[in-house]
DNA sequence: GAGCACTGC
């Protein structure tokens, strides 16, 4: 989308791309190689972060922790790792890490760097995501990682410490097991501004490890002023102040240090009077915009699938033909691919692009060509209920922080405009100024079993960036006890709770793969775990609804969703895993590759958990059971004399429905074991399987007693 | 006969 930059204000492609967002290239030519080394040498120094590299290596090497704000564009991601290479902290043995929230991130950055170093990814440079480990045990000393691989790594070496490592290469290198384990000296983790759930857990460990390790140096990276209170967690201590003055090394308490941007000016406009209908609202904006304003892509930010289709219905049946030379695409997760890589096209001469997004394009994915953004100022956010165990997606009003980062997504290649769909009064006095940290909206369950394994047995006295709510860790600790992982002492039981701890799944989901061991079924608990794990193996377009049910039909199993599953896979192994079968069956391809990239790694836990391979063939009460004992808390009884196909849930008496995707949708069985609960009007079960009552107290003795189910048996 | 913001191991 070159169309749009102004003679002699090229900027290098790569330079402004590292900061969270990931570029996708449309063109074969977006590589600087070719370029000389002089060249990459230039571009770096052109970078704002480049003015700060003195001060920033001073304050590494005086300070424990250093928090560096720094907005889009200012080159932080990519060169402050080099600099830290350059200044020899990865000498003698020594490793740089820096962790970034997603994947794409992760692999974009490390393949920059090794670019600019004039290295081989893989070498000297590398990177560890899920599935892909691109890094040498001898060569590599800057290393790029997700924040979740790192939790993972931290619990073969909760301290990430030498001389653990030591003692671990004794024993794994008879083993031939060395290359999991490195030694890093400084840590940099990228993105902490987002509050994602493993950045802060990560953070919250490592604040503990810098007091075992005091040379271990932190870098926090931050886009926003939450640094303070981020500073703040740093430098606060629950231990004796005391003992920090005496030591010598780094200064206990952290450093601020601000990046300048490298983002174009952006006017910010507002409505006068708060809008009713933001669809409404949005569209005629659009429609003004393209009226009166200089050629420019737009983007919209609405809440979700439906929002986006309301509004391109509204555009289409615009009357006055004011959207003539208007391209309008939507974008969201769950669109194919194929339709997704449209927003990535280049604009035609003379055309102007909406894309009309959901929040994916605020962080995951940066769009070059924007000037133009709506902002309806809502977004869809996760709350968890801990009394009902249900999490909802909610429309909510966004924060300050998401507002000023969805505005900067207009001034990435020239000054541009942002439109708030609420006033400035609203902006100035009611919007508050950052989110509610992930953590503090999700289920635990997870968090807690990690920190566990890690040693970390106070879970309510842990020091948390943002303490999670006392109900929320309550609950995870009774789903943990209630699943056999923790003991009356809240610490992890042997073996079923390392085991479960060591399977990167959810707990239930583990579960389910450690019964199936002495039920003779795990190849088939794996196929169903690595399923569920995905969102869905459908594919789904608009128009062909009906000929992905009839699709669906075809695999369907009275036992219900999970089984159908199965019958999917064995199709797709049947059809030597061949993507036109996929596609006469309405199945996700890709996501099918993902299932067995997913059971490749679960299979290989599995046997090193020493978990049998075994296929228990047609016997799918076998599988019903292995999905009860991990299920067994969301169990549900039809209502009796229910015309509408209500049920309630065995725990909590809720009532719920099963989801109209499912294949159990109007059959109805007495009994059904949830895999999850979608919220709207209705609470809908999906992913159902059908179950005998007698299984609950075999399952789960503790969590059901007979005397309590039986009289609903007979009722 | 209805719906799923976004990540990650």
């Amino acid at each position: 989308m070159s169309t749009f930059w102004k003679p002699g204000t090229e900027k290098p492609r790569f330079v402004e791309d590292e900061e969270g967002g990931v570029l996708f290239y449309t063109s074969a030519s977006s590589s600087s190689s070719g370029h000389g080394y002089a060249s990459v040498e230039r571009q770096r120094q052109r970078l704002p972060v480049y003015k700060n590299r003195t001060a920033i290596l001073y304050l590494v090497e005086t300070h424990a922790t250093t928090i560096v704000v720094g907005e889009t564009g200012s080159g932080k991601t990519t060169q402050i790792p080099q600099f830290l290479k350059e200044a020899g902290w990865a000498d003698s043995g020594r490793m740089i890490a820096c962790t970034q929230p997603r994947r794409l991130a992760v692999q974009s950055v490390a393949s920059r760097v090794a670019e600019e170093m004039g290295v081989k990814l893989g070498e000297e440079v590398g990177y560890t995501i899920r599935f892909e480990d691109i890094t040498d045990a001898e060569l590599t000393r800057v290393k790029f990682l997700t924040d979740g691989v790192l939790l993972r790594e931290m619990m073969d070496d909760p301290l990430l410490s030498k001389y653990r490592i030591e003692w671990h290469l004794l024993v794994f290198t008879l083993l031939g097991l060395i290359h999991c384990f490195w030694v890093p000296s400084v840590i940099m983790v990228d993105e902490a501004h987002e509050r994602s759930l493993s950045t802060d857990i990560l953070l919250g460990l490592l604040k503990k490890i810098q007091r075992r390790r005091p040379e271990l140096r932190l870098i926090i990276s931050s886009a926003t002023i939450e640094a303070k209170s981020m500073a703040a967690f740093f430098n606060s201590s629950r231990r004796l102040q005391g003992r920090d003055v005496e030591g010598q090394g780094p200064k206990k308490e952290s450093a601020i240090l601000s990046v300048e941007g490298r983002g174009f000016n952006v006017q910010t406009f507002y409505v006068e009077e708060p809008v009713s209908d933001y669809i409404r609202a949005a569209v005629s904006t659009i429609l003004s915009i393209h009226d009166k304003e200089p050629m420019g892509d737009i983007l919209v930010f609405l809440t979700g699938k439906d929002d986006i289709d309301a509004a391109m219905q509204l555009l289409a049946e615009d009357s006055h033909h004011r959207n003539q030379g208007l391209i309008v695409l939507p974008l969201y997760s769950g669109l194919p691919r194929a339709d997704q890589d449209l927003v990535f096209s280049p604009t035609p001469r003379g055309k102007r692009k909406v894309i009309i997004s959901t929040n994916i394009a605020e962080t995951s994915l940066t769009l070059e060509g924007v000037v133009y953004v709506v902002d309806c100022g809502f977004s869809k956010q996760r709350f968890y209920n801990p009394i009902t165990d249900i999490e909802n997606l909610v429309v909510a009003p966004i924060s300050m922080d998401s507002a000023r980062q969805r505005a900067g997504r207009a001034g990435r290649v020239r000054p541009g405009k942002c439109y708030r769909l609420y006033t400035e009064e609203y902006y100035v006095n009611e919007m508050s100024s950052d989110g509610v940290p992930e953590i503090q909206r999700s289920n635990l369950v997870s968090c807690v079993i990690q920190l566990k394994a890690l040693g970390i047995d106070n879970i309510l006295g842990f020091d948390w960036p943002s303490s999670p709510s006392p109900e929320a860790l309550i609950r995870a600790l009774e789903v943990l006890y209630s699943l056999g992982v923790i003991d009356d002492d809240a610490k992890l039981t042997s073996p079923t709770g390392f085991q479960i701890a060591e399977i990167p799944l959810d707990p239930m989901v583990s579960k389910m793969i450690l019964a199936s061991n002495d039920l003779g079924c795990s190849e088939e608990a794996i196929t169903i775990a690595a399923v569920l794990s995905l969102q869905s193996i459908w594919y789904s377009t608009r128009g062909s609804e009906k000929e992905l049910d009839e699709a669906k039909l075809r695999f369907a199993a009275a036992e219900g969703d999970h089984v159908t599953f199965l019958n999917v896979y064995r199709g797709y192994v049947e059809s030597n895993k061949s993507s036109s079968w996929c596609h006469r069956n309405h199945i996700n391809y890709h996501a099918m590759k993902k299932v067995d990239d997913v059971r490749k790694q679960l299979r290989r836990i599995a046997q090193r958990l020493g978990i049998s391979l075994k296929s228990c063939d047609h016997d799918m009460q076998a599988v019903r059971k292995a999905v009860t004992a991990g299920f067994f808390s969301n169990a549900c009884r039809i209502e009796a004399f229910s015309h509408n196909g209500a049920y309630k849930t065995i725990r909590g008496s809720q009532e719920v429905y099963i989801h109209p995707s499912s294949v159990l949708f109007r059959v109805n069985p007495k009994w059904v074991i949830y895999h999850s609960i979608v919220s709207t009007e209705r609470q809908y079960m999906r992913n159902v399987i059908t179950i005998e009552p007698s299984w609950l107290p075999e399952a789960a003795p503790h969590f059901y007693h007979r005397q309590q189910l039986d009289p609903r048996l007979h009722s």
